[in-house]
DNA sequence: AAGTGGTACAACCGCGAACGG
DNA sequence: GCCGTTCGCGGTTGTACCACT
């Protein structure tokens, strides 16, 4: 079977790099009247010079409402970390367990902060005596408040570190049997927030029964509605999802920054609807 | 002020899986 | 079952920004 053309490759007249303010308005409205999917179609129909796996990427990476963008917490790095020991490099399915987080901002963020921080790691392991990195990293300005946070998760912490460090051994050891299933992956997660609850959430353990149903929730679901996080099993879809691209489009037409406030309360929305599966 | 190196992030590329006729 | 097409994923690249010299 050869390979089918692809607009990508030689496209004549197909716009590359970064996108503008007019595309994201063009493609969100689009998006909002026929819902996402059937990316084919959405350059022919939107008259967008762009392919339609840059329309795709464009909307599932920046544009989708409920994306969380930058500043990651020390909870979200440990998870993170923990579930990259666990799976590989599957940010796919890692994006998964934090629905606000895109793929490629995961994938970004290991790149760029957790493949050096955990490298530091695994070498403090190694050679116990060296503390420079646990140093560090208790002295870093967030750390100290973000230990008194009552949903921080320190990632390196003594009991969470050797938890991490039993993941990856069990990983690295077992080629082969990588951890293949997100049903084998919440055990081997659960198992791990059972043996290192955050500080004083660990009465919140039942929310990661709560993640499983938010996941069997959103497999359930349409493509098009996994987007908005659980507005739809609160019976208010159209009502927020108009919303939604209201305060979307509104935040694209002040030119990012006039309108934070806009994606802020977007991201309000979002934090609300998913509190219940994002809380460990 | 200009040059340089490092960092962060958006976007692209290529491949394989999934799907439908 | 075969083939064409679309979609999703992971790796990589391009570039803007920032700190430092």
């Amino acid at each position: 079977m050869g390979r089918p053309p692809c607009c990508d490759n030689g496209g004549a007249g197909v716009k590359k790099g970064p996108w503008t303010p007019e595309e994201d308005i063009v493609l969100v409205s689009y998006i909002q009247q026929h819902g996402p999917g059937n990316w084919r179609s959405v350059p022919e129909h939107t008259g967008l010079m762009r392919c339609s796996k840059s329309c795709r990427l464009r909307w599932t990476n920046y544009l989708r409402p409920g994306i969380k963008r930058g500043n990651f917490t020390p909870h979200e790095e440990g998870i993170i970390i923990h579930l990259q020991a666990l799976l590989g490099n599957k940010w796919a399915a890692i994006a998964s367990y934090l629905p606000q987080r895109t793929d490629n901002d995961i994938k970004n963020y290991w790149n760029t902060h957790l493949k050096k921080k955990v490298k530091r790691l695994q070498q403090q392991t190694t050679h116990p005596a060296d503390h420079s990195f646990q140093q560090q990293t208790t002295t870093a300005p967030n750390a100290a408040s973000a230990t008194t946070s009552s949903n921080y998760y320190n990632p390196i912490s003594s009991s969470n570190l050797e938890a991490t460090t039993q993941a990856m051994a069990y990983r690295d050891t077992t080629p082969g049997s990588e951890v293949t299933t997100i049903g084998t992956v919440s055990k081997l997660f659960q198992t791990w927030m059972a043996k290192a609850p955050p500080p004083a959430v660990a009465q919140d353990y039942k929310a990661m029964v709560t993640m499983q149903e938010f996941q069997q929730d959103q497999e359930a679901r349409p493509a098009g509605f996994v987007i908005t996080g659980d507005i739809t099993s609160h019976g208010e879809a159209d009502q927020s999802a108009a919303a939604t691209f209201s305060l979307l489009e509104n935040w694209l037409l002040d030119d990012m920054a006039p309108g934070q406030a806009a994606m802020d309360g977007l991201m309000d929305m979002s934090a609300s609807c998913c509190a219940g599966p994002i809380m460990f």
